[in-house]
DNA sequence: TTAGGGTTAG
C-alpha cells in the first residue's frame, strides 16, 4: 500500500507542478496534492488509505473536499465502521475549528454524519450534532426526522421535529413526507399530514405515496391504503409490494393474492418482498399449494433470511413439520428469528418436547434467545402440561439471557397454571405480577376457568375485564359459555340478553379449506356452498360411520338451552365439520385435509374429527387462533388437552 | 448530503 501512495504521489505532484506553470499562465487554482490523493482514494480505494491520510491533510492546514468525504461516510456506514465514522467526524470539526467557520461544503459533510449516526443507531450523537450545527437545511431536519420515526418509541419526537422544521422556516419536501408518514400513529394525523402532501403537491411522487399506503395499512385502514394505490398512474415494485403487504399483513390473504395476480399481468417481477408478503398470505390462509409454488421461486434467492424465516413460518403453520423441519435443516443462516419460529411452530403443533430439544439445541449452538422465544418456550410448557419447566424457564430467563420477564411471558405462564387446573396459583401469580393485570390476563385466567369450569373464578375475571373494556364481547361471551356449560341457563340468557340489548352478536364461527389454489369458506349454520348438498350426505355418511365406532353427539357444546334434536343440529353444521366434509370428499389419497378456524375448536368436533380420522384413515389438521390439531388414527396431537 | 415495501408471539 505504501509503495502505491508513493507512485500516486509522485503522479500527482507531478501533475501539480504541471498545474502550477498553467496556474501562472492564468487558469484555475489546483487543490493541494494530499486532498487530491485523498479525493482519488475515496473514489477508487483503498479506502483504509483515504482514511490514514486524513491526520496529514489537517497538519497540512487544508482542507478535504466535502463531496470525498460524504462518500466516505457512505463506506463507513456500508462497512459497519462506527470507528472510521467518528474519526472523520473528529477530522471535520478540528478543521472547521482551524479552517474558520461553516460553509456550504461542511453542510454537507455534517448531514452526512448525522445520518451515519442515525444508521448505526446512535441517535442520541446524531442528535448531538445535529443540535451543534451552525445551519440547517432540508436534509438536515429530514435525516432527523427519518431517524426519530424509524427508532422504537420515538414516532412522536419524529413528529415534534416536523413542527420545529416548519417554525424554522423549512419547508418539507418529498423525503421528508415519505420518511416521516410510518410516524403518524392515529388516524387523525395521517389524515392530516395526507391534506398537508396534497396541499404542496407531492401527492403524486411514487415514494410518497407508498409511504402512504403503507401507513394507512399499517393503522388498519385497507379501503384509504386501497384509494391511494387505484388512484396511481404510474407505480413501481416498491409499491406493489407496499399493497401486497399491507393486506396480508391485515389478515385478507385473498386480496393480497388477488393483487399479486395483477401485478404479475401488469408484467412486475416478484423479488424477495414479494415473495415474502405473498408468503404471508399463504401462511395466513393455510393456503399450502400457493405457498409450495412460491417455495420453487425462492429456491434463486437461497442466501435471503428474511425470505426463508416466511417460508419456514409458512411450514409450521399450515402444520407441515416435516418440510418445515427438512428447510430449517438446509437454511444457510439461522438468525434468532429462524429459531423461534421454529420452536413456536413445534409447540402450536402439540410437539412441545421437539420444541424444547430445539432451545436445547439453539443454547448451544445457535444466537441469544429473545423475549419472543422464550414465550414459543413457555407456550410449549404450557401446551404441554409441563408446568415445572415452565416455572424453570420463566424464573431462569432473566439469568442466563438477560430477559426481563414481560406481559407476554406472564401471561404464558397463567395459561400454563390454568390449564393444568391450578386456578389458585394463578390468582396468586398474577397477584405478585410487578404489572397491573391488562384484559389479556383475565381473559387468559377466563379460559382456564371454562376449562375447569370454575364459575366463581369466571365471573370475577369477566368481571375484570369489562371494568377494562366495557365494550368487550368475548368476555361476555365466554362468561354465558360457562353458564351454558354448567347448564345455568337462565344466568346464560341474563348474559345473552345483555349482549342482545347492546347490540353485540357472536362472531359466526368459520373454517377455510383450500381447493385447486382456491380458498372455501364455511359458516356455521350457512349451507350457502354451491355444493352444500353433496356436503351434507357426506357430513351423513362420517356421522353414520362415527357413531358405529361409539360417537354420540356432546350437545353440552351447544350454547342455547334448545331441544336436543335441534342442539344435534347445531351441532352438525359447526364450520368445521362442513369443512371436514367438503375435505374429505375432494381431498387426494394420503394427503390430510387442512383447515384453518377462526374460533377454538369445539369439544364434540374434536371428538368427531379423531372419530373421522380413524374411519376414513385419512389425516386431518385443524389449525384454530392459537394452535393445532393433528387428528390421525383416531387421536390427536393435542393430547386432548387445548 | 436526506426517503418508500418483506420474517417470529399474543
Amino acid at each position: 500500500m505504501k509503495s502505491l501512495l508513493k507512485h500516486l504521489l509522485r503522479k500527482r505532484l507531478t501533475a501539480d507542478r504541471r498545474s502550477r506553470r498553467r496556474l501562472h499562465s492564468g487558469s484555475h487554482s489546483h487543490p493541494h496534492p494530499l486532498v487530491s490523493i485523498f479525493s482519488r482514494l475515496c473514489l477508487d480505494g483503498p479506502f483504509t488509505a483515504a482514511l490514514a491520510l486524513l491526520p496529514d491533510i489537517a497538519a497540512a492546514g487544508v482542507r478535504a473536499d466535502p463531496v470525498s468525504l460524504c462518500r466516505l461516510i457512505k463506506l463507513c456506514v456500508r462497512h459497519g465502521t462506527v470507528g472510521d465514522g467518528r474519526a472523520i467526524h473528529r477530522h471535520v470539526s478540528l478543521c472547521a475549528h482551524g479552517g474558520g467557520g461553516a460553509t456550504h461544503g461542511s453542510l454537507f459533510v455534517s448531514n452526512s454524519l448525522v445520518s451515519m449516526y442515525a444508521k448505526f443507531g446512535m441517535l442520541d450523537d446524531a442528535l448531538e450534532l445535529f443540535g451543534g450545527m451552525p445551519q440547517r437545511n432540508v436534509v438536515s431536519w429530514t435525516t432527523v426526522v427519518a431517524a426519530l420515526a424509524n427508532a422504537p418509541g420515538r414516532k412522536k419526537e419524529a413528529l415534534r421535529f416536523l413542527v420545529e422544521m416548519r417554525r424554522d422556516g423549512v419547508a418539507a419536501n418529498s423525503y421528508t413526507f415519505s420518511s416521516v408518514l410510518g410516524a403518524c400513529g392515529t388516524p387523525g394525523v395521517l389524515a392530516a399530514m395526507h391534506a398537508d402532501i396534497i396541499k404542496v403537491g407531492l401527492d403524486s411522487d411514487v415514494f410518497v405515496r407508498s409511504s402512504l399506503i403503507d401507513a394507512y395499512m399499517k393503522l388498519g385502514d385497507l379501503d384509504s391504503g386501497r384509494g391511494v394505490f387505484d388512484e396511481m398512474v404510474t407505480c413501481d415494485l416498491v409499491v406493489w409490494n407496499s399493497i401486497i403487504a399491507g393486506f396480508a399483513q391485515s389478515g385478507d390473504g385473498v386480496g393480497a393474492m388477488e393483487l399479486f395476480m395483477r401485478m404479475k399481468e401488469s408484467g412486475f417481477l416478484a423479488n424477495q418482498g414479494t415473495l415474502t408478503s405473498v408468503l404471508r398470505a399463504c401462511t395466513g390462509m393455510v393456503m399450502l399449494e400457493v405457498g409450495r409454488q412460491v417455495h420453487a421461486h425462492v429456491l434463486k434467492y437461497d442466501r435471503d433470511l428474511i425470505l426463508h424465516n416466511a417460508l419456514l413460518d409458512m411450514y409450521c403453520k399450515c402444520g407441515c413439520l416435516l418440510d418445515a423441519d427438512a428447510l430449517f435443516s438446509r437454511m444457510h443462516d439461522r438468525d434468532v428469528i429462524s429459531w423461534s419460529t421454529m420452536i413456536s411452530g413445534l409447540a402450536q403443533n402439540g410437539r412441545s418436547v421437539e420444541a424444547l430439544k430445539v432451545f436445547d439445541l439453539m443454547k448451544a449452538e445457535g444466537p441469544t434467545p429473545n423475549n419472543i422465544t422464550m414465550v414459543g418456550v413457555l407456550f410449549a410448557c404450557s401446551h404441554a402440561g409441563l408446568v415445572e419447566d415452565g416455572w424453570h424457564y420463566f424464573r431462569s430467563m432473566d439469568k442466563l439471557f438477560g430477559i426481563q420477564p414481560e406481559r407476554e411471558h406472564c401471561n404464558c405462564m397463567v395459561d400454563l397454571l390454568g390449564r393444568a387446573g391450578k386456578l389458585d396459583e394463578a390468582m396468586k401469580f398474577i397477584g405478585e405480577m410487578k404489572f397491573e393485570p391488562d384484559s389479556v390476563i383475565w381473559r387468559t385466567l377466563l379460559g382456564a376457568c371454562r376449562m375447569h369450569k370454575n364459575a366463581t373464578l369466571a365471573s370475577y375475571a369477566a368481571t375484570e375485564i369489562l371494568k377494562l373494556e366495557p365494550e368487550d364481547q368475548g368476555a361476555r361471551i365466554l362468561l354465558s359459555n360457562i353458564y351454558a356449560d354448567l347448564r345455568q341457563w337462565s344466568n346464560a340468557e341474563k348474559s345473552w340478553k345483555t349482549m342482545r340489548d347492546q347490540g353485540v352478536k357472536k362472531e359466526p364461527g368459520r373454517s377455510w379449506i383450500e381447493l385447486g389454489k382456491l380458498v372455501h369458506v364455511f359458516i356455521a349454520g350457512e349451507l350457502s356452498h354451491p355444493c352444500s348438498d353433496r356436503i351434507v350426505q357426506e357430513l351423513n355418511r362420517l356421522i353414520r360411520r362415527a357413531k358405529d365406532l361409539g360417537y354420540v353427539p356432546q350437545t353440552e357444546f351447544v350454547l342455547q338451552d334448545l331441544g336436543t334434536e335441534q342442539k344435534e343440529d347445531l351441532l352438525k353444521y359447526h364450520s368445521e365439520k362442513l369443512a371436514i366434509a367438503f375435505g374429505t370428499m375432494n381431498s387426494m389419497e394420503g394427503k390430510p385435509v387442512r383447515i384453518m378456524k377462526n374460533l377454538r375448536i369445539c369439544g364434540d368436533c374434536h371428538a368427531f374429527a379423531k372419530l373421522v380420522s380413524k374411519t376414513e384413515g385419512k389425516a386431518i389438521i385443524i389449525r384454530d387462533p392459537v394452535r393445532f390439531h393433528h387428528f390421525q388414527h383416531g387421536v390427536c396431537s393435542c393430547g386432548d388437552y387445548w
